[in-house]
Parts: C-alpha cells; structure tokens; sequence
DNA sequence: TGACATTATGTCGAAAATGATATATATTAT
DNA sequence: ATAATATATATCATTTTCGACATAATGTCA
C-alpha cells in the first residue's frame, strides 16, 4: 500500500498508531476497510445523482444529516449494516451492490 | 415472494407477525434479509469446505461457537460487518464476496 | 445402547453503532 | 460581502451487536 492511501485513511480517522503498525493491517482487515470506502464513495455518487442533499436522504433513512457525512467520510463508526441498508435504500439492486465491490 | 420462502426465514427466527406482515417488507427490508441469507450459507460451506468445526472457526475469528452457529442459521443479531469479516478471514476476496451476491 | 463430538438456542453484561443535537466549516446565490 | 444552504465534526444517551457461558439438541461411532 502506497503512501498515499495511508495518508488518506489516517486523515479519514482509522486509527493506526505508526507507519509499521499501519503496514502490518492483516490482508482481510486491509480488504475489510477497502471495501467500506467503496461503498462510502458510491453511496457519495448516488446520492448526488438523485440530486439530494445529505439531509435529505438522512430522512428517507431515518437517519440523520450528520451520519450520512460520516457515512460517505468512511468514518469508522458507521457500520457495513448501514452503508449496505442506505444503497439498498436508495435502490440499489443486490447485483449493483456486487458490481460496487470489484 | 413464495410461501417456501417466507416458511424458511420465519423458521429462522425473522421476527414477522403474519403471514401480511411479512409480505409488506418492503423491497430493501427484503433484499437485506436475502443478502445476509446468502452470505450465511456461503460462509457455512466455506467452513465446511476448509473442515472446519464451528468451534474451530470461532477460535480463528476470536469470536465462540455459539456465535458461529448464529451467523450460520442467519440469526437476526447478527450483523452484515461479522458476516463479512468472517469470510475475509477464511480467505475470501472481494471478488469471491461480489459472486455471492449475485 | 452410551460416550463423545458437534451444532443449536437462550441469556447476559460489555462493547460498538446509532440517531439526535449542537456547532463549526464550507459552498452557493444574491 | 453576506445571507442562506449544505456539509463536516464532536459529543452523548439509547439501542444493537458482541463474546461468553450454560445447556439443550443432534449427530457419530464403538
């Protein structure tokens, strides 16, 4: 993993205490943050393409504006559970929910 | 949505009322329950392929029996994130986890 | 059959995730 | 520039999910 990246998940607020300790994310915690990130982004571009603000679809989620940042931050608080439930809520189909993890 | 298939998530505890109840999931509630369904089975056969006792499987994700048997049958305490990040411990790629939806 | 291993189910305190709220920081329009 | 709108961040009480444990049920094999 590039420096880049590392860079980015640091400032999105996973929690890694050095550069060593970073490096040494086992390869299934490495794809289970990956995968997240895939999902926030989407979750990100379909919101957008729907034209509503993160208010807007907190409401439909009955959620609220804040979560829906941190959702598409990748904020480590926010669970697949609520990231894959807001794709599906936006209508997004299983086979769509498969094509965002390649 | 067929009668054997509303039978088989009622006998797995899906908490629904009636039989009206039930069939007013509405189409995300449905395609979430369809979704954990899918990757309970797959990860029972994962286990079963590396012969793997539940308690075996548990030790690896440092997690007990008891909750590998919950995951297995689709309990519904059971989340989205375990289900995945257990198979990514048993060594599933994102692509593999993809093909599962589908 | 009975001993032994495996899986299922129920419960519980602890830990994590949640919506709500407040407020700070952009971004946009006039 | 400033008002209005949208997004980001921090904190917190409540809810959900968690591992652990006990124990029941099922399966396996001598």
């Amino acid at each position: 993993m590039n420096n880049r990246k590392k860079k980015n998940l640091e400032a999105r607020g996973w929690k890694v205490g050095s550069a060593a300790e970073f490096l040494n994310l086992s390869p299934e915690e490495e794809a289970y943050v990956e995968l997240k990130l895939k999902l926030s982004q989407n979750l990100q571009e379909y919101r957008k393409e729907k034209k509503l603000t993160q208010d807007a679809l907190a409401r439909l989620l009955k959620s609220s504006q804040s979560r829906v940042a941190k959702m598409e931050s990748g904020d480590p608080s926010v669970s697949l559970d609520l990231l894959i439930r807001s794709l599906l809520t936006l209508g997004a189909s299983r086979k769509t929910l498969s094509q965002m993890l390649l």
